[in-house]
DNA sequence: ATAATGACGTCGG
DNA sequence: TCCGACGCCATTA
């Protein structure tokens, strides 16, 4: 199909594809499971966990970011009260003493619920 | 183009 | 369990 703007950018001209391709993978993650950073990145395949943290810091706010966390189960720093909130209302398993998430649990694999 | 940054991960003590 | 040091990697200044 021919394009009859002379930009045919994406939506989101300010966001960087791979970006919006994090942005693009937390938002597949399904309530009450979560993803590391390091599962995102290696689900993506083009980027180190460091990166998808650095993305959700800027853009996250599209999506359901606190879906995302350490790999030791331990919410976003700085949004711990709200990440552990969501975890709440989504019943997403929490370990002993509720500050993390058991990840034993509630990792998603990247299959379809 | 190079240096510094950051919502990380892993290992050692 | 907690803390520090090092490695990783696209983005930003």
């Amino acid at each position: 199909m021919e394009r009859s703007h002379p930009q045919p950018r994406e939506p989101a001209p300010d966001i960087p594809e791979l970006a919006s391709a994090v942005l693009d993978v937390v938002d597949l993650i399904p309530a009450g499971k979560v993803m590391t950073y390091g599962d995102v990145a290696e689900y993506l395949g083009r980027c180190g966990p460091r990166h998808v943290g650095m993305v959700l810091s800027r853009w996250g706010g599209a999506v359901s970011w606190w879906r995302v966390l350490k790999a030791d189960g331990s919410p976003p720093p700085g949004h711990e009260a709200q990440a552990l909130a969501a975890y709440r209302a989504e019943r997403t398993p929490l370990r002993a003493g509720g500050v993390k998430v058991d990840l034993r649990l509630a990792r998603w694999d990247g299959e379809p619920v």
